[in-house]
DNA sequence: ACGAACGGTAAGTTACGACTTACGGCCGGT
DNA sequence: ACCGGCCGTAAGTCGTAACTTACCGTTCGT
């Protein structure tokens, strides 16, 4: 699980629905059931969702009863941050000259 | 064009072929040739892939003689590492007796 | 111990998006 | 003015992923 690095992350953040349960999770955890109830899709779908999230390390479940709770994972989060972190770096530093000015005297 | 606020940057992040492109060009601006020379997919691809990009907010393009320079977008990706950071955030935040302790004293 | 609630998995359908080839427009050189 | 390189768009094919229903194991309550 979450072998590839980030690139299951990437993946896992580009479903619309699958940011929706990251919202909902930011909110507070959840159980599945929960999920299910403030989303349009059925309850496997979710837990097909979560399982995506899971393996993508952005997500943590926990057994409660007979019920289970996820809960975002600050780690996957934050590696993903990082990232886009770097690239922003890199976007600014990288044109240094120009940053924001489109101007003819670059190259 | 990124009308959608960043819905459309997630998404457009979600596919490994654009990742790629957004290392390129993190690397340095290029043109959309040379872009095409360093992927397996034909130029017509990257040129759809480009406008995805664009459409996000993520690029930005700049006509340079007969060719077309694509550079990153610091504000595009900045938006998105703003977001992250509120989900990673709230992560910490709102669990925070826990943090990292999944022992059983929890609910 | 039985029944109900909760959740994960299997199988199958469907819609979307990533790629190809083909074509047309624009700019630059000779 | 013509020709060649650069690029965007159109049309069409194909794989995949997001959803559904159906089923099964597990856990709690009575």
């Amino acid at each position: 699980m979450a072998t590839y690095g980030s690139a299951a992350s990437w993946e896992a953040l580009g479903d619309s629905t699958r940011r929706a349960i990251i919202e909902c999770l930011a909110d507070r955890p959840r159980a599945v059931g929960e999920l299910a109830a403030e989303l349009p899709i059925s309850r496997p779908a979710v837990s097909q969702h979560l399982k995506v999230l899971k393996d993508a390390g952005l997500v943590t479940d926990r057994a409660a009863g007979s019920r289970r709770v996820y809960r975002l994972s600050p780690e996957g989060l934050g590696a993903l941050r990082d990232q886009l972190e770097t690239y922003w770096t890199r976007a600014l530093s990288g044109y240094a000259g120009a940053v924001e000015q489109p101007s003819e005297e670059e190259q």
